[in-house]
DNA sequence: TTGGTTTATTACCATTTGTTAAATTTAATC
DNA sequence: GATTAAATTTAACAAATGGTAATAAACCAA
């Protein structure tokens, strides 16, 4: 519980009464390798933060190919965020690609009510959809002008300790190649 | 004017001091193709509401090779958020593709300050945020998965007047592919 | 309309990536 | 530690894409 105050207090200043008001609508949940939070098809009413481990999102192709989306590692949010704002069933599975802990907050009666009772979290979570969509664009333009194994090298960059925790597939279907040319990409990279 | 009214009374109810209050802080540019906006390692203070014609953002690369971020039609709203939201200079170019009509604002004496005054705009921009980060995601799904032939025929779909607009190799350097190579594509499509 | 410029198409070849399959390595289980 | 299973690497070939250049088409200005 500690980390996700750390983590709010970053960004806010954190009193004792979000402090309890946080803690009522949270549950720390102690999750195994192969663990699946979201599936596909779900109505999707929770979020989560992770404090330990590594979580992954992806889709499925109508050839039964995954496409990661997302990775999150230590003080990262993770759900399915499309079905979430658009008030829809899930298209993406939500998994943990390594033993992690996670606290979990519903939507409808943890978020949404923080948000209207601290208004200041409210006007910061603005500012949270403003940095994704930063990340999200800068995705974008790294896919569009960085061949692959610079996408290999800039995806180690930002996520230095992920080869503990994702498999060859889960790296190369996030940075939209095959799993053997991955291997490629790295046996040249050596 | 009466666009941007439109536009903004289809989101939430528009009161005439709303309306006032946009209008003294609205420009109407005409434009015309070719027209730069925002160049490169600008400070952004501006945003852009079109109402007649196309623009587009994009990047160049260290090559020298544009990438195009984002198009935007009537109705849609274009400027550098990268560097607005980080508050940085520019990295971004945003040109008029065609003759357009702009309504110009800016973003530290116009958006923000309407913020201020109508809560209820800003509650809304935060479901604009979030409906940019769907599309973002969606993007990069589909860059993800989709071959680029699949990739064009979406592209139409969601554009489908682009082409009255959008050079080849805009189109293409959206899609993350040659010119050379989206030719072809049409080439076998039809 | 003409001539010049820009854009689009096509062709050829090089490079990259995908596909399939086998071999190797690593990890997991008993 | 031996056995099995899972994941990674490698190879050979096919397909897709990129690069360069030539040609054709479209556009623009005088």
């Amino acid at each position: 519980m500690e980390q996700l105050f750390d983590y709010i207090s970053k960004r806010i200043e954190l009193t004792a009464e979000i402090k309890d008001f946080t803690q009522s609508i949270s549950t720390i949940k102690k999750l195994k390798k192969g663990d699946v939070l979201i599936k596909e098809n779900q109505i999707v009413n929770k979020t989560y933060f992770v404090t330990e481990g590594c979580l992954r999102s992806y889709v499925f192709d109508n050839f039964g190919k995954e496409h990661t989306l997302q990775f999150a590692l230590k003080n990262n949010w993770i759900s399915d965020y499309i079905a979430i704002f658009n008030n829809e069933k899930s298209s993406q599975t939500v998994e943990c690609i390594s033993n992690s802990t996670v606290i979990e907050i519903s939507i409808s009666e943890g978020i949404d009510s923080i948000f209207l009772r601290f208004p200041k979290i409210e006007s910061n979570q603005k500012k949270n959809l403003e940095r994704n969509i930063i990340s999200l664009q800068k995705r974008i333009l790294n896919q569009l002008q960085l061949t692959s194994l610079d996408r290999y090298k800039y995806f180690l960059k930002q996520y230095p300790e992920i080869e503990k925790y994702a498999l060859n597939y889960h790296i190369a279907s996030y940075l939209g190649i095959t799993q053997q040319s991955l291997s490629r990409i790295r046996a040249s990279y050596k």
